[in-house]
Formats: structure tokens, sequence, C-alpha cells
DNA sequence: GCCGTTTTCGGCCCGACTGTTTTCAGTCG
């Protein structure tokens, strides 16, 4: 059992207990252990054997039992325990916003609610508003966050269903009835959430790979012709196309999408004399094998397409001679948005460069929390001072990895950043954020960002919209306002490539390009392993349509480091 | 449940905001 899977146990052992315990702290306790150990690569079972469990920070005598466990028999006594209290669909209520612990449990004690069914049909009834510490409001906030939750389920984020279909397509391709397979649909064009895990095969024996497919599930498979899908453990369909061979590049073409880049391929397949079907590609009656989708794009006259731009917002066009060369992972020589144990990162600073060394990295942009992030252990102004000294240490001993001094400074509800201006000179450069006031107006938010981003002071906007997939929505605010001030203040704006936010959203990039903005991928990384989030924001990059140069982390140090002083001079 | 020590208990990231209250509990980032 790795580090990360028992960090997984841990945290559902922090949630449990949040909801049975009344001593919040302990919740806390198995949370805090949790992310001492995500994103490690310590032997557990070699520390358990050791007895050296509680030097882990966080881990004391009773976590370490249970890690104990873990590490031996798979699983946790105290995990069964709280499981067993607990009705499965009181995790979907307490994701509910606005609905914490304390009110969950109240509703749990006072109205049997044990579902988000439950509390919909309460709340529709009028019963939540009657309860102590419940009012009209928060009647009406629970039904709209009930609707909201209701169009996120069913739907994974990216790298969620990718490790699923990974797994599949490992499976797939060692069964020794299959040719070929590949993953389709949006996880294949890279989207940043998906509803299914789909994927196509290749086989002269169809019904037997559907069969073992279907069985793997467990459960009886739904069969329609070539198809087979069936649930997986977390509800999300995982769907099969066995195919024959000869048709497998035509239909993997097709299966992957989207809708209108499909449409626009058949208006150029039919003045081609070819048809493009659900079936695969046809000349006349017969279907027409092709060794590789480029062939296919070659056929229609266009360059390939690579699957991430298939979202029919021009490549079919472009793909006449004006397809942008895409930024690729290789281009990264570095990145600006990471946090370390300064605030609420598990790694330090010499800890972090090393990882970004491991990466083939020439520089590394460190950006702590500032103040007004108590929660995030946000720097006081004497320790950004340490941290400095730290860093100036670092740098001077040449070790091939270059820190720049950063913080991510709150975008306070004025819009000011939140130190004074002589102390966010001496970074070497500013991201900004919005953490708070998130009810605000379109207008006022708009406002107080755009005030933000002509403060010269600010270097980069961090997560322009604030949105969690699936967990909350963007707040309001004009984006292609605050995209265009920041063109006028030559302010660049971050993809943030945690898979939880991806913002910018790649709808919106291309808009900013186009205007000029320079665009980092920042992996907003607390761990060393966080770090290699930013491969989830190549992906939208790429979608895009962004090219290296237009990446702030491809240029070269040098070039980055003339970036930020001409920034700073004209401050 | 963990931690630190002026150890063996008492505190635990902390301040803003919201809606419910009528002075504050609960939630959130």
């Amino acid at each position: 059992m790795t580090a990360s899977e028992v960090a997984g146990i841990l945290a559902e052992i922090g949630r449990l207990a949040e909801l049975v315990d009344p001593n919040p702290f302990r919740a806390r306790a198995y949370a805090q252990a949790a992310r001492a150990l995500e994103g490690s690569d310590l032997d557990l079972a070699r520390l358990a054997h050791a007895d050296h469990l509680t030097s882990i920070p966080g881990i004391g005598p009773g976590i370490a039992q249970a890690i104990r466990e873990m590490v031996t028999t798979g699983s946790a006594s105290i995990h069964a325990e709280l499981s067993a209290q607990i009705p499965a669909g009181l995790y979907a209520v307490l994701r509910v916003p606005g609905l914490g612990t304390k009110k969950v449990r109240t509703l749990r004690e006072q109205l049997g609610i044990e579902s988000l069914d439950d509390l919909e049909r309460a709340a529709a009834e009028g019963q939540v508003a009657g309860l102590s510490g419940f009012g009209a409001k928060t009647e009406q906030k629970i039904l709209q966050g009930i609707a909201f939750l209701r169009t996120t389920l069913g739907w994974r984020r990216y790298p969620d269903a990718l490790a699923t279909a990974v797994r599949l397509l490992e499976w797939l391709r060692g069964h020794p009835a299959v040719g070929a397979a590949e993953i389709v649909g949006g996880l294949r064009r890279r989207m940043e959430v998906v509803n299914a895990v789909e994927l196509v095969a290749a086989s002269g024996q169809p019904e037997q790979v559907l069969e073992a497919f279907a069985a793997l599930g467990g459960v009886r498979p739904t069969r329609r012709v070539d198809r087979a899908t069936f649930m997986l453990q977390d509800g999300l369909p995982a769907q099969l196309r066995c195919v024959p061979v000869e048709r497998f590049v035509g239909i993997t073409a097709w299966e992957t999408g989207g809708e209108v880049h499909l449409q626009e391929l058949s208006v150029r397949a039919d003045a081609c004399g070819l048809r493009l079907t659900a079936d695969g590609v046809y000349q006349g009656a017969e279907p027409l094998p092709l060794p590789a989708e480029s062939t296919l794009y070659e056929m229609l006259g266009l360059e390939y397409v690579p699957p991430e731009l298939r979202e029919g917002c021009g490549e079919v066009v472009a793909a006449t001679g004006a397809l942008p060369r895409l930024v690729k992972e290789e281009d990264l020589r570095g990145t600006f948005h990471c946090h370390t144990s300064y605030s609420d990162g598990t790694a330090s600073v010499a800890e972090m460069a090393e990882a970004a060394r491991a990466r083939g990295w020439s520089y590394l942009g460190l950006a702590d929390h500032s103040r007004s992030a108590g929660y995030a252990g946000g720097l006081s102004v004497a320790a950004v001072a340490k941290q400095h000294r730290e860093i100036d240490a670092w740098n001077r001993a040449n070790r091939g990895v270059h820190i720049f001094k950063g913080v991510e400074s709150d975008i306070l509800a004025d819009g000011s950043l939140d130190y004074d201006d002589a102390t966010l000179a001496r970074f070497d450069y500013v991201v900004g954020s919005v953490h708070s006031g998130f009810g605000m107006s379109e207008r006022e938010m708009t406002d107080r960002v755009i005030r933000a981003v002509r403060n010269a002071r600010l270097t980069i906007l961090a997560h322009p919209t604030g949105r969690l997939l699936l967990t909350r929505d963007a707040y309001a605010i004009d984006l292609r306002a605050v995209i265009d001030a920041c063109a006028e203040h030559r302010v660049a704006v971050e993809i943030n490539a945690d898979p939880h936010r991806l913002d910018l959203d790649w709808r919106h990039v291309r808009y900013a390009a186009e205007r000029g903005v320079l665009i980092p991928i920042n992996p907003d990384a607390h761990s060393t392993r966080g770090l290699d989030n930013v491969a989830f924001g190549v992906n939208m990059a790429r979608k895009g349509w962004l090219q290296a140069g237009q990446v702030l982390n491809t240029w070269t140090l040098e070039e980055v480091e003339t970036y930020f002083a001409d920034r700073k001079q004209n401050s």
C-alpha cells in the first residue's frame, strides 16, 4: 500500500469522524496526517516495521496504529467502525454549499435526513426553515445547492477518469484477442471533466472481448450491437466499442469527436468522395482501411489535428496550413505558483527546488500565501524576510535551479494587495488571487480585480474565476473586461493547473493570447508531487491553441529574469 | 488524535461573512 493510498483512507476517516465525533479536532488530526502523507514517497511498511511512524509530524500513536493495520491487512478497523455508522448518502449532503458538519448533524438528528433526496423533500416542504439555527434563506440556499450538485452527478475531473481509463486500456491491450485499443471521447480530447470513460478496441472476436470487458464490472452489462457498458464502482459508466480491425481507425476518430469537428470533417470528406460515419470511413459501399488517423486527415487535405483541438473552434479551416505548433510539456523550463511549508505546502524551499531540478527545470517561482490567508498560514512580513534569506542562500550556492521570490497576495475586497508597497517591492514578482468575498456582484468583482490589475506591482493574475470544478461555480466576473485590463497593464494571467481548478478556462485562453496576454502554466503545487499538475495545465494551453512562446514558463531563465526586472523598473 | 511543554493538560491556522439571532454560531477559504 503506497503512502498516497494510506493518505486517502486517513482523509476518509477524517471526513467520517467529522460527522460522528463531537470533537472536531480528532477529525482534523486525521486530515492533517493524510496531508502529511499525500504526495510523499515514504515507505510506510518499512517505517511501521521499525516502529518509526510517529517520527512523521502529525502522526502519533493512534494514527500510527491505524497505518500499521493498513500496511499489513490493507484496511483499518477504525475506518470500518466509522463507515458502519454513516449512511453513504450523507456524504452528498455534506457537499451542499453552506452545510457543514454541525448543520448536517442537526438535520440528521432532527429530521432523520440521510441523503440528498431526503433533504430536498424536507426543504421543499419547509421543514428545514423551522429548525433552530436554520431559516428561510438557508432553506432556499440548500435547494439551490442541491440543484447545483445534481448537475455535477455523474461527472468526474480529468485525472480521476483518466486513471480509470488507463487501467482499462492496459487490460484491453493485454487481452489476447485485442489487436489495438484507444481511449476516445472527451477524455481523449482532454476535457477538464467527463461523464464517461469511453474506449474502442480492434478485434476479430468482439463477442469474447465484450463479454470479458463487461465481466470486469461484476454486474449485468448493457449490450448493444458492438458495445458493452458497465458502471464503475464510483458511478461513472465505462463503455467499450469493439470493432473490426480494418475500421478501427475511422471509428476511433468518430468516437473521439467532437460533434462540430466531425460535421466539418464530413463536409470535406464528401468533397473528396469519402463518407465519414459512425461505422468508419467509407469509399463508395466499401469501408476504407486506414493505417492511422493522420492518414485520414491527409486524405482530406488537412494537417493532423491533435484530439485536444477537435472542438469545432476553427481547427478544420486552420488545418489547411495554419495550425499552431502547440506548446508541449517538454517546453517548460520552470513554473511560478508553488507553496512551501512556510505557508500551507508540505515541502521545504530546498525540497521544492530539488524537485524542480529532478524535472529538468532551470527555475522555480515560490509564491506562498500572504498574511490575510491566515487559514493557510499566510506569511507575516517577518516570515517573508526569513524566506528570502533562505532563498538568497540557495541561489548563492548556485545549485542549478534558480528560485524566484514570489508571493500569492490576496486581492482584498477593495482591490488592494495584501502588503504595503515596500514589502511588495521586495519580491521578484507578485501573483494576485481572490480568496474571499465571493458573493459580490459581477460589477463589484470585476472592478475589484481590475483595480488589482492596475497595481503596477501585480505580475500574474491567479485563478481568475475562482471556480472549483464540480464543487463551486465561478464567481460572477466579466472575464473579457479583466483580460482586456491585463493586456493593457501587461499583467500575465495564469492557467492554474490544479485539476480542481483549470482556471483560466481553455475557452478563454485563446482570447487572452490574441490580446497579447502572457500565460504562465502554474501548478499551484502544495507538495513536490504537486509540481506534476503542470501536465494538466499544458492540456488546457493546447486546447486554447497556445504556442510555446505565449507561455511564460517556456522562456529561459535569463528571459524571465529580464522580464521580471523590466516589470519592476516600470512599476 | 497530536503536540508541546512554564509536559501529562489544554489548546488546536484565524478572520470575515452570513443568517440567525437580538449577541453569536456555523461556514468558508
